[in-house]
DNA sequence: ACACTTTGTAAGTCTCCACTTACGGTAAGT
DNA sequence: ACTTACCGTAAGTGGAGACTTACAAAGTGT
């Protein structure tokens, strides 16, 4: 059910922001939170939701704390997604070959 | 930005358990909302926001709206997730390749 | 014409959460 | 020791949205 988690965080545009500025590859948190709109203790705390859904990863180096992403988080809800698409490629497939049995009231 | 309006819409628990219900295949909003634990409604106001995000499609069949799974809605989010992967990966290989320079109060 | 079914929408309530400011803790430089 | 930089957390606030009930519209059967 972590992909469910993965979805909740990455719903909120700004925190989606930070995870894609972590793309390019770790940064510290001073780093992420420049050139975003919010503070940076916002920024403190999507990393925290982050890091809860298991989606980013942290290394302290000196006082800094580096963040970078966390694939296997990420791989999850890939194949949510995957399951998803032959699923409902079967079911279009089945719906089609249905002949004609659309009388279903009751 | 459409990634972004899928992502939103599927982080809600409820709207995602409607949209799991259409992989099985197409479904009218009674049947959908039978076994969920929310009102009726709160079924047709999700519908309406994965048919706005693109997740879903309808078709009219007499009195009843058959909603089923649009794939397309999903490609976006799909390449969103892959271009994250290489992106990530690419960005590692850089992490580990570079010597120890680059750090600047070292 | 009437009753029933199926669904969408309006209005209102209430909970959750993203954000801010303020503060505390830790590491490094002088 | 003092100062400065970097960061996490606490507390409080405002706004978004998920849900409910009530109502309206459209199709179907008798």
């Amino acid at each position: 059910m972590t992909y469910g988690d993965a979805l909740t965080v990455l719903a909120d545009p700004t925190r989606r922001r930070v995870f894609e500025r972590l793309r390019a590859g770790p940064h510290a948190v001073n780093a992420i939170a420049a050139g975003l709109p919010v503070s940076r203790p916002a920024v403190s705390q999507h990393l925290k939701a982050l890091k809860a859904a298991g989606l980013v990863q942290e290394r302290s180096e000196g006082v800094r704390r580096i963040y970078s992403v966390r694939r296997e988080g990420l791989a999850e809800l890939r194949d949510w997604l995957d399951s998803f698409w032959g699923d409902a490629l079967q079911a279009f497939k089945q719906e089609a070959e249905k002949p004609s049995a659309k009388k279903r009231s009751r």
